[in-house]
RNA sequence: GCAGGGAUAGCAAAGCCUGGCCAAAUGCGGUGGGUUUAGGGCCCAUUCCCGUAGGGGUUCGUGAGUUCAAAUCUCACUCCCUGCACCA
């Protein structure tokens, strides 16, 4: 057994003895390697080791094909999670205490001081810290800072500056999700069960009481099917009231009211019993026509406006309602004719003329009645993707382009107005136990990454980039088109203060965008003894445009003239080349945001270059998640699996874009294979060297072909395939020149050192520990990456070797098959005898790939000495697949001596054999042999 | 709804961009065998159907199309997953 944990400890410091990763700017090409940094109100879990993993990967790999690398770190802070947690924490909530001590925080005493927001931060960010070192990651550590550090502030408030002098920040409304008792906005995390409030837009179409100036209000999905309405619905038990919105009188349900005064201006004007409205009549704003107002069972007073328009003939709900009053007091007295049909819909059965019971009919359940709930679904679906309307200034139009030409009619005309409301399926509770509500907040900055020009730039900047996996660059594209109005700052939390909006601190996403430059001169300004607010406008001019000179900067801010020298040297040199890494979730928001900033604010050379995006971590098949319990903290994980495996498992066992299956199987059978190359390394103590065989060529060549063929994958980000060969291929490469008699020390020590330099970007622990076992006494982590020798690259051996393999193949199946015949029963092969095909089958063989025409072949002057008819039967069972005809890399004579060379082995692949021998066809009189084809030999058993 | 991704053998998953060496990698599971074999592990064989000689047949969500040739390209359809605004 490996001793994983002594191995990782004495490397890790002996890396940092040797301030290995403290990279600084000098005469090579630089990289600069970022992932997104850990928001810390948690400590890092195995799942987040792929990001970080995949980045350090690239790092180390890069290093060793001679560049120079930066890959350094910092802890997010921004924003209200960790604020949430904390209160949490000071209201002793027995869940979060739960969540805590499952994550390996058990001291009581320190739980109780995370109820200090900067304690919990400066707890989860040492242990994040203490993870990603024991992970192996190579950071440059001198570098380190935090989001809320004043520096840091000092670099987002010039982004802002930057921003809002190019015009791209601006004010408007917003809805957010609301709690109405603690009067501030709720997100996720402050909500009961950590359930995000979905807001989705109604349109409120305004039917005029035509006994009054009032208005009802009829909230809907559907503006297009306004032209079908019958009637409106009202709750007859619900308490009603008139409000009033600017003016307009409005009814709405009580219920509705309370939660709608948060989203608009208006007052309660009085109440009024559903009852009472029932006695009223509409008029329809589309076409005039007036209305009658009926009881609707299903309609929810504290849903939108709690008014229903009734479209019986598209809405399965309306059209079972009007039903149900058959024979009442509100008998409708409706007949097919007054259904009034305003879309075209794609239904095809003709039970009838009605949509909606067309619907109905197709949901009849098993005791006669409707599923309503499931027809509505089906009929809104396909009339939206397939219908087409029968009315209005918009027939002929589809439903979709319909709906919304509708509604903006209707709303400009002062017939509706939008409304937003919560719309999750069950209602959402603030952790203070209020119901959330919709409320449009004013005067709200947002970044406009709608702005035309902006969005060009960065629309035509994306294909420029190199991203990978390459599917992400379509991702990338969609959502950098997508992107609209984003807010920008917001009332609470920890972060760097609005500057035109000193109460509000600016939203967190949007203060970590162009962070990667402050990775650049952190150490720098850190430890030249400058204050954070020398680090003025100015500053950050010079540093990113070389604006002014280094002189007049040093004179206003106060900053020593070497120290300004060195951050612009230091930013312009490490901000050519950046890379930045993020799990895949973070396309739609971080990422696209980090590409319009850049954009927005660096001359072009310092625009991002390259983007590397990975999947998440499944943990035994499940989504790793804090609220299933399933998370394994890092340093756990490593201290169970040791940091290679779960490296190994995370960055390469993968694809880039798939998700990442970690699960102890895969652990075990990764170390099972570490344990091997352990093994084969004690084993070549004992090997001596000797003259190359064919099987030593054999090894080179796969080696060799290897490494081309890895570095190639790796280039392109393809590391699951690269690792493949690398790692699962070397072991079976290795176990198979065992078994065929390889044993030359050399050899095998050659194989080992390029294998082991090219397992140490994922394996950089064990890779130092072996390198240092086969007698080396530098660092494999400063190695250069292995170059292919093309010359040992030798498709001769190789192919051999496969025919070998599938001759034995061949042999077994087929004594398999024929055991069956009656005349073999009871008796075993006793000999086998395989005919190695004449040489002019070879060379048939190859003429017939060139040629690929039998006629052609057959007419060459130098098979003249061969029989018309052997040669036809023979190209003819070529024929079929000649376009796929491998291209053959030896002889007759080479594929007699491999399988003649080889009896022994032959015979110990097949059990029982008592004799092999190996013929040439020219040479056997049996009438097999004429089978015998280059790669695949005649093959002649005999029983007794 | 909008956007992105997906549907492959018992399961999971590769292949699809760049059509033909694809009955389709790999892993798990199943079956048989081996290993002085408690268990586990490891090793070998086998795991769509048929087959008395290494062969043949039918497959890659559904339907159509392009092509000498389609899991792979085009179109339509059905279903599934993910994200959607203050939330990192």
């Amino acid at each position: 057994m490996i001793d994983h944990k002594s191995i990782q400890s004495k490397w890790l410091s002996e890396w940092e003895k040797a301030k290995l990763f403290e990279s600084d700017i000098n005469e090579r090409e630089g990289i600069l390697v970022t992932a997104a940094f850990p928001y810390v109100d948690m400590p890092l879990h195995i799942g987040h080791l792929r990001t970080y993993g995949t980045a350090d990967f690239y790092a180390r790999y890069k290093r060793m094909r001679g560049f120079n690398v930066l890959y350094p770190m910092a802890f997010h802070k921004t924003g209200t999670p960790i604020l949430a947690i904390s209160k949490r924490i000071a209201a002793n909530e027995p869940d979060i205490i739960d969540v805590l001590k499952k994550l390996g925080v058990e001291d009581t005493e320190v739980i109780k001081k995370m109820s200090d927001p900067y304690f919990l931060a400066d707890y989860f960010e040492k242990i994040t810290e203490e993870g990603m070192r024991g992970a192996g990651f190579s950071i440059d550590w001198r570098r380190k800072f935090d989001s809320i550090n004043p520096f840091f502030s000092k670099m987002v408030e010039w982004q802002f500056s930057k921003l809002n002098e190019k015009k791209l920040l601006v004010t408007g409304e917003h809805p957010v999700g609301w709690c109405p008792n603690e009067g501030n906005a709720v997100g996720q995390h402050d909500t009961k069960g950590d359930v995000q409030p979905e807001i989705s837009k109604l349109v409120a179409i305004k039917f005029k009481d035509s006994g009054s100036d009032k208005y009802f209000a009829c909230a809907t999905y559907r503006p297009e099917t306004v032209y079908g309405v019958t009637n409106l619905f009202i709750n007859p038990k619900a308490q009603y009231v008139i409000a009033d919105m600017d003016g307009t009188k409005v009814y709405m349900s009580k219920d509705a009211f309370e939660i709608l005064k948060y989203q608009f201006d208006m007052n309660l004007v009085s109440e009024i019993n559903g009852e009472e409205l029932l006695a009223k009549k509409a008029i329809n704003p589309i076409n005039g026509k007036e209305v009658p107002i009926f009881p609707g069972s299903f309609v929810k007073p504290d849903f939108a406006t709690g008014v229903v328009m009734s479209v019986p003939s598209h809405a399965p709900f309306d059209y079972e309602e009007l039903e149900k009053l058959k024979g009442s007091n509100y008998d409708t007295g409706l007949k097919y004719e007054d259904y009034i049909r305003c879309l075209e819909t794609p239904d095809e059965s003709k039970s009838t003329d009605i949509p909606a019971l067309q619907y109905l009919n197709s949901k009849k359940k098993d005791d006669g009645s409707y599923d309503v709930e499931a027809a509505t679904k089906d009929i809104y679906r396909d009339e939206l993707r397939r219908g087409t309307m029968l009315v209005g200034d918009y027939k002929g139009k589809g439903v979709s382009e319909a709906r919304e030409s509708i509604s903006k009619d209707l709303i400009s005309d002062g017939n509706a107005f939008e409304v937003n409301i919560i719309s999750n399926e069950e209602p959402v509770y603030c952790r203070c136990g209020a119901r959330v509500v919709v409320h449009t907040v004013k005067n709200q900055w947002f970044i406009n990454y709608g702005e035309k020009e902006w969005k060009e730039e960065a629309k035509s900047y994306v294909p420029e980039m190199l991203i990978y996996p390459e599917k992400t660059r379509n991702a990338l594209l969609a959502a950098v088109d997508w992107i609209d109005l984003r807010a920008a700052e917001r009332a609470q939390g920890l972060g760097t203060k609005f500057p035109f909006d000193q109460d509000h601190i600016i939203e967190s996403l949007s203060d970590s965008t162009i962070y990667p430059m402050f990775y650049t001169i952190s150490n720098i300004i850190f430890s030249s003894g400058a204050k954070p607010e020398q680090l003025s406008g100015e500053f950050f001019d010079y540093l990113v445009y070389g604006k002014l000179d280094a002189n007049e900067v040093s004179k206003s801010t106060g900053i020593d003239y070497e120290v300004l020298k060195k951050c612009r040297d230091s930013f312009s040199y490490w901000y050519k080349f950046t890379s930045r890494h993020s799990a895949s979730d973070l396309v739609f928001n971080h990422l696209t945001m980090y590409i319009y900033n850049h954009l927005a604010i660096f001359p072009e050379e310092y625009w991002p270059k390259q983007i590397v995006v990975n999947g998440l971590v499944n943990n035994e098949g499940v989504k790793m998640s804090k609220s299933l319990g399933n998370v394994i903290p890092i340093l756990k994980g490593i201290e169970l699996y040791g940091a290679d495996t779960l490296r190994f498992i995370e960055i390469v066992n993968s694809d880039l874009d798939q998700v990442a299956e970690f699960s102890t199987e895969s652990v075990n059978s990764v170390n099972q294979k570490i344990e091997y190359i352990y093994s084969v390394l004690s084993k070549i103590k004992g090997m001596s060297a000797g003259e190359l065989r064919p099987i030593d060529f054999w090894l080179y060549s796969k080696l060799n072909r290897k490494i081309r063929d890895a570095t190639d994958m790796v280039e392109k980000f393809n590391l699951r395939d690269a690792y493949i060969s690398i790692f699962y291929g070397s072991v079976n490469e290795l176990r198979y020149y065992f078994e065929r008699g390889g044993s030359n020390s050399i050899v095998v020590n050659d194989f080992m050192s390029k294998v082991i330099l090219m397992l140490s970007p994922v394996m950089p622990y064990n890779s130092e520990e072996l390198w240092h076992m086969i007698g080396n006494d530098t660092f494999v982590s400063k190695q250069q990456w292995p170059e292919p020798e093309e010359n040992l690259i030798d498709d001769s051996v190789e192919q051999l070797e496969d025919m070998l393999n599938s001759t034995i193949e061949d042999i077994s199946n087929t004594i398999k098959l024929t055991s069956k015949i009656d005349a073999n029963k009871g008796k075993s092969v006793k000999s086998v005898k395989i005919i190695v095909a004449d040489d002019w089958k070879f060379k048939a063989y190859e003429k017939l790939r060139e040629y690929k025409s039998m006629s052609k072949v057959i007419n060459l002057p130098e098979f003249s000495t061969i029989s018309k008819e052997s040669l036809s039967k023979y190209l003819s069972s070529l024929i079929k697949n000649v376009n796929s005809l491998p291209d053959l890399q030896y002889s007759s004579e080479d594929e007699y001596n491999a399988l003649d060379s080889s009896k022994d082995y032959i015979k110990s692949k097949l059990n029982g054999l008592s004799e092999v021998s190996v013929k040439r066809e020219g040479e056997s009189d049996s009438d097999r042999a004429f089978r015998a084809s280059p790669t695949s030999p005649a093959i002649i058993l005999e029983w007794n």
